[in-house]
This record gives structure tokens, sequence and C-alpha cells, in this order.
DNA sequence: CAGGAAACATGCGTGCACGCAAGTTTGCGT
DNA sequence: ACGCAAACTTGCGTGCACGCATGTTTCCTG
């Protein structure tokens, strides 16, 4: 019993950028990926994180265990991906598709938290299952480096080619500003952090919810993108 | 990809705060880890990277195989710790003595590059057999995040108390940017680069010295400094 | 200067990551 | 349509990462 290949709709609307139609092995190897991550999160889910081996995860997909590592590189990354998927193609997408007007940090700002916000109901569940191993938090986190490469595609057509350096570090720094802030989001599980409430002078930022903590993130950023930006068009 | 390297030493917040004369206990842990390093580069340079087994560098440090992983997660942090070292602690001391009036982003530029660029004779070898292996490569790039915490440290004070949080946002995108230009100078080795050399309108960067790099890297981050400086210093 | 608590070292056991060398499938040119 | 080349899957073997339980060292407090 192979991986179930249903026919997706291949609806190649084009991604402003042509699409070479996918052949029959990429469209299998999608969906062995995708059989891989989907048995990952449901054994999880079904039994707890801990007792749920490659092994049994390979099986659930109709591939040997071998395959999965050619697939993920530790067991969490295919939990993990089950949540994470395409999120960073979609941040990526709704960046491209902000009017040529809006500024490129708002742009950026919003089609992150858009993206991180919207919350399924099974996104929600697997969050809460990943919050309770550090191994899946660690693996969680690592994942918004994923979102790195595409970024750096789309912020690059908005500054041109004058800035494709430019480009590569202001992506490297959205990713890590969304690692902190999710880092800080998720973090009451395992509190081990130092200053709770120290009453001197310091105001302590009250600790808000996601796109409060995105946002709180990424500002500190935007004049790196407005000079980028003010630097090829004046 | 293994990135996970938290759960650094004990950080004794650099310099700037009394240190607490340091017990018996701290001091043999750090010889321990002074000793598995050094044996791990001494090895690896010896009989080469993929002759050197975690047994034989627990053994030439004196420690059982076990103990080792109590002080690296993988058997490449190890080696590329002996020229990483406290590179960390070096950059946030360097940032720390430069004198008030300087723009932040400037000591934190300089400093970075400052640290790199001191290049020993031991530490050339070393990079030269870490570009030979990308396990040692990864492992060493992922290394670069080490500087953030203690970044953060040293950009709070400069930021004041209400700035804290735009601190760590600033150290992680410096220690991106370090990412990236270690990547792109230790790349010619394993050359798997799209563009190279497209006669179009784009100007290509031509591939500088390390210095130039970092400096090329770190840039863009610039404004961002400034703005945040001048939010605490009207 | 006791004596107990906390940090640390170590052995053992388990599941895992990944290189290598077949065997199998897909893609493409002629 | 044929057949070759490249991509992918799989089994095997090796060394490794890490939890757990236990013995040992360091530290602190009365």
């Amino acid at each position: 019993m192979h991986a179930s290949l249903r026919a997706r709709s291949s609806v190649w609307h084009a991604d402003t950028v042509t699409t070479p139609p996918p052949g029959l092995r990429e469209r299998k190897k999608q969906a062995t990926r995708e059989a891989l991550r989907e048995a990952a999160l449901r054994l999880a889910v079904e039994r707890g994180p801990d007792h749920v081996r490659v092994e049994d995860i390979a099986e659930a997909a109709g591939v040997s265990p071998r395959t999965y590592n050619n697939y993920f590189a530790s067991r969490e990354q295919a939990i993990v991906a089950a949540v994470t998927a395409d999120r960073e193609a979609r941040i990526a997408a709704v960046v491209a598709a902000r009017p040529a007007g809006v500024r490129l940090a708002d742009a950026v700002t919003e089609a992150v938290v858009e993206q991180y916000t919207n919350t399924g109901e099974r996104e929600h569940e697997a969050l809460l299952l990943i919050t309770t191993r550090t191994a899946l938090r660690d693996a969680f986190l690592d994942a918004t480096a994923g979102i790195e490469p595409p970024l750096t595609v789309v912020i690059a057509e908005r500054l041109g080619d004058a800035g494709a350096h430019t480009a590569r570090v202001l992506a490297a720094s959205v990713a890590a500003a969304v690692r902190i802030a999710l880092e800080g989001w998720l973090r009451p599980a395992g509190n081990a952090g130092a200053a709770e409430g120290f009453g001197a002078g310091g105001l302590v930022v009250p600790s808000g919810s996601l796109p409060d903590r995105l946002r709180a993130a990424l500002a500190p950023l935007a004049p790196a993108f407005d000079a980028a930006e003010r630097r090829t068009q004046p």
C-alpha cells in the first residue's frame, strides 16, 4: 500500500513566476512527504510523542524507515512540519501580493502576523503537544528559519538587483525576530526566566498575545527596511 | 539539521558585573571542556576528521564517552569549539569597551570584524579542515548563534531597560548577518551557486575578503541600531 | 567541621541519523 | 517505442545522542 496519491486539483494559478508542470516524480515526492508528516502528527497526538518511533511513522506512511530519513533529518521535524507545512511559502506569497505602494516593513510584518494568527483547531492542538517536549519546541523554533529563502526572494524583488545582498540579511533578521517572538510566546510551560517581576525601575513587558509579540519583535527592524527601500526609490 | 545548541555555559554576565571567585568545581569544568575541544581538534588534524570517534576524543581528554556528551551535543561541536572558543565573550567585551560616544552600529561592526580577523596560524589551519566537511561547516556556522546572548547584554546596557526587547532582536540579527557573511565566505569549496557571471545588468558582488563581507552584511542593520539608539538619547 | 544537598561523572540501554551500495522507477532524447 | 541516465527507495552497518540510575565530588550551612 503506497502513499495514496489522490488527484490533487492541479490548479496552477500563475504564481508570479512560471511554474513548470510538476511531473509524476515530483507529485509522488510531495505525497510521500505529506503522508509522513500527517502520520507523524497523528501518531504523536494519539499515543503521545514519546511513544512514536520512526519505524511507526514510516510504516503508517507506507515507506521504509530509511526513506523517512531521506525526507526528515529528525523525528521531531516530521511532527513539526505537519504544523509548519508551507507557512514559509505563504508568507512570501502574501508579501508579494501586497501593493507596491505600502512600506516593505509593513508588508512583511502584516504577512507574518497574518500567517501565524491563522490558528486552526488542529494546529492549536498540535501546538499544545509541541510545548510539552523541549525537543519538539526546539524543532518548531528551528523551523522558522525556513521562511528565510522565500522571504529573501520577495524582498529582493522589491529592492532590485542592487539590494540582493541586503535582502538576504533582512530576511534572516526577520526569521530571527520571529523566532524570538515564538520563543517567548511558548515559554510559559518551561519557565526558567530570570526577571519575573523585579520591582526596580524597569518597565516589564507584560507578555502579550502572539500577534503583539510578533509586531514588537519586528518593529526594531523597520528602520532597516525603510533605509533599504529608500536606497532604491529616492 | 542539527541546530540546537541551546544551554550554553552558565554565563556569569560578562565583565561589567563583578565576577565571583570561581570555585573548584567551575574551574574543573572549564578545564575538562578545554581538554575536550583541544583533543578533538588535535586528533581531527592528525588523522583527518573522519577517523576520529567520540571515544577517541574522550579518551584523549581523560573522561568517559558519556561525559563527552555532557559537554558537547555532537562530535562536530567539540572540534569547532576549539576555534570558536570564547569569541562570543570577546566580541561583547570589545563592544562594552568602546567609548559611549561612538555609534552603537559602528561599535558592534568593528568588534565583530576585529574578532574574526584575528586569524592565528592554528585557527587558519583549523578553518581549512572545517571547510572540507559539510557537517563541520554547518557546526561552525551554527556556532555563530553563540554570540547572541552576550551581545544582547551589552546592547541592552546601551539602550537602557526600555530597549531590552529591542536589544534581543538586534543581537539576533547581528548573529544572522555574521552567519550569512561566513556562509558566503567559505562557500568556494562547495560551489553550487546559481548565478555565476550572468552578463545582464545586475552588478555582481565580487566576493571580497572576510572583513569586507562582514561589513557588507552588517551595514543594512545600521539604521535599526541608529533608530534604537535615538529612542533612548534624543 | 560535620553532614546533607546539589552538581557532576559514569555505565548501560535504546532508538536514531546517515553513508554506502544495490535494486527500482521516472524522465527524456532519438 | 526503446533504452539509457538520473532520481528515488531500500537494507545494512556503524557510530552516536541522550535518558536513567548510581556512585563520587564539591559546596554550603549550622
